[in-house]
DNA sequence: TTATTTGCAAATCTTTTGCATGAGG
DNA sequence: CCTCATGCAAAAGATTTGCAAATAA
């Protein structure tokens, strides 16, 4: 209940009416451990028994985002529209340009980095997101195979 | 001329037949300083008389980000895929959560980071993409005066 | 009560696909 | 030649929109 009553001040304070539609989207994007798509949502939705329409899904995301109580982004591979909680957290991740397969890294070489940007350029940083593209070992390991195959 | 027989160079390293819509996708590509959409790569073929069908398109920029000879990204804001010439360049931007607007930064604390990753997970970096996200200067204005006016 | 939100169905827009034709190596 | 690439038209899939009914404040 708690994350309940904490949707609907954060509902509250953005001017947005408290509906069941909006918590229960919320609820499931904190539920999740990685950004959701709008059908993925739906899905999990209809899972729970909470009927919903798809088209209410898309609005309720956009009208969230707009308010960045949540965050949209997008994903390389299958150019869906993806949907987070906005925890203004930090985020690092691996892209592998083969499998686009998303390897999650932890460390950050970034708190000089930004303050030096916000003191330079007035940016107010809430986040940021690193990707770092390249050729993971699995993928490596493929491609000395193929080599004999081709 | 030099960029075109580079072009066909590239398609042959891959593998690829070196075709007339190949080389002027491309060549819109190396012209534009900035990731486009497959539509605005049609737009800007009509507009230099190269007669081209838009599926040609998008099955040229699949084709090319399989190879890697492009990278496919994608705009947040209204989801539509986006192509790059892959320069295995780094690429840092800052991007508005209020306006959306994207403002290039150059600067690279990375370097190192990078060579501890390979290192550690094996991961072959080709380049990598800082997103960081903020509210510029312009927006915490309006925000300023809107909240007289709100 | 009244503005906002939702459901439903239809529309729109981007991207993909099947098939016949055309072009490159 | 023979395979691969392209054009065209149609399909598929994601997202948006108009409108009437429902709901929060």
């Amino acid at each position: 209940m708690s994350e309940i009553s904490s949707h609907k001040e954060a509902l509250k304070h953005s001017g947005l009416k408290n509906t069941k539609q909006r918590n229960a989207i919320l609820n499931i994007l904190e539920k999740s451990t990685q950004p959701l798509t709008a059908d993925q949502i739906y899905v999990a939705l209809i899972n729970e028994k909470t009927a919903i329409n798809l088209s209410t899904i898309y609005r309720v995301l956009n009208t969230l985002a707009e308010k960045n109580l949540i965050v949209k982004t997008s994903s390389v591979s299958d150019n869906k529209a993806l949907f987070e909680l906005n925890s203004f957290e930090h985020k690092h991740h691996l892209v592998c340009v083969e499998c686009k397969k998303i390897i999650m890294v932890d460390e950050c070489p970034f708190e000089e980095y930004e303050k030096k940007l916000k003191e330079k350029m007035g940016f107010t940083i809430l986040g940021h997101k690193l990707e770092i593209y390249g050729i993971c070992n699995n993928c490596k390991k493929k491609d000395e195979e193929n080599k004999h195959t081709q």
